[in-house]
DNA sequence: CTATTAATTTATAATCAATATAAATTAAAT
DNA sequence: ATTTAATTTATATTGATTATAAATTAATAG
C-alpha cells in the first residue's frame, strides 16, 4: 500500500485508492493483463470500481512511465508494470505473453540514424513451448 | 499484372482482379498502409471495390504469407508486402512507419527455449529524424 | 466547521475498426 | 444451358475504446 502510494506521489499523481490498487496489481501480476482482466480481478476487493476508471488510470500511469502498453495483434490492449525493458513471446495457441530476456543493442543503432527512441517493443510470435509439447501427447 | 497473378496462383489463391490489384498495391507501396488507405487508393481504378473485400483479401494474403500485419499501437491495422524480414521505427509525431534493417539474431535463441517462432516484430517507438529536425526550425 | 471549488470516479452514451450475415455477382462444373 | 460453388458487395452487428455528464470525494478559503 504505502509503497505504491509513494510511487504515485513521486510522479505527482494523486494516490487514490483505485490507482494504488491498480498499480499494485500490475506490480504483483506479470501476466500482461487487459483492462478487463484488471477490472475482474479488482472488482472483488473494490466493488465500486468502474471500468472507465481502469482505462483512465492506465492512461495516467502509462503517461508517467509507470506502466507500458504492449503492441500485440490482439483486439484488446495489454499492460505491464515497467520493470527493466524486455521482449515478449506471444503464443498463437494459448495467447499467453511470455517475457523474453535478450541483450538487444539495436536501440543505439537506431538513435544513430537520427531517430529519438523512447520505447523498444520486441515480439516473437508463434507457438509456445508448452503448446508445442501438448501437440504430441 | 501477370506477375501478381502468378504469385497468387502459386499459392493456390484464385487470382481475381481485386486481389491482384491489392497485392500489386502492397508490393509497390512501402508505406505500411491501413485498410482505409488501400481502399482509398484503389477506389479510383476499381470503383466497384468494397472495403469488405479489402479486409477479406488481406486476410487471405496474410494467411498464405504474402503480406504481414504489423503490430503497432495504432487503432487501425497496418499491412505490408512480405519482403525480407525487417524491423520498424514508429514515429509518435507524424505516425510514419519507417523500415529499419538490423541483423537481429535472437530468433534462434527463442527457438532454443523451446518456442516455435513464426514471426519477429521489432518496433522502435519515438520521434523520427525528420520530426526531430522540424522541432528546431 | 461550513461553503466553494477542483479533481476524481462512476454511469451512460457515442464512436469506429473489425467481423458476421445475407444478397448479388461472377466463375466453374456438369 | 443449368446447376453449383466461390467471390464480391451491401448491410447489420459486435466490442473495445473514448467522450460526455452526473455523482462523489478531496482540497481550499472564509
Ligand atoms: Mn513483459
Ligand atoms: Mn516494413
Ligand atoms: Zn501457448
Ligand atoms: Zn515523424
Amino acid at each position: 500500500m504505502e509503497k505504491y502510494k509513494r510511487m504515485l506521489v513521486e510522479k505527482g499523481i494523486k494516490p487514490t485508492f483505485q490507482r494504488i490498487k491498480i498499480l499494485e496489481y500490475l506490480e504483483k501480476h506479470h501476466n500482461h493483463p487487459t483492462v478487463d482482466m484488471i477490472y475482474s480481478a479488482l472488482y472483488k476487493k473494490v466493488p465500486t470500481l468502474s471500468k472507465t476508471t481502469v482505462y483512465n488510470t492506465l492512461g495516467v500511469l502509462s503517461k508517467h512511465g509507470l506502466v507500458s502498453v504492449l503492441s500485440t495483434l490482439d483486439s484488446e490492449a495489454h499492460y505491464e508494470y515497467n520493470f527493466n525493458s524486455h521482449h515478449h513471446f506471444i503464443c498463437k495457441v494459448c495467447h499467453r505473453i511470455i517475457d523474453i530476456d535478450v541483450p538487444c543493442t539495436f536501440r543505439q543503432y537506431v538513435e544513430e540514424l537520427g531517430h529519438k527512441v523512447e520505447e523498444v517493443h520486441g515480439n516473437f510470435v508463434g507457438i509456445c513451448k508448452d503448446c508445442m509439447e501438448k501437440q504430441y501427447e
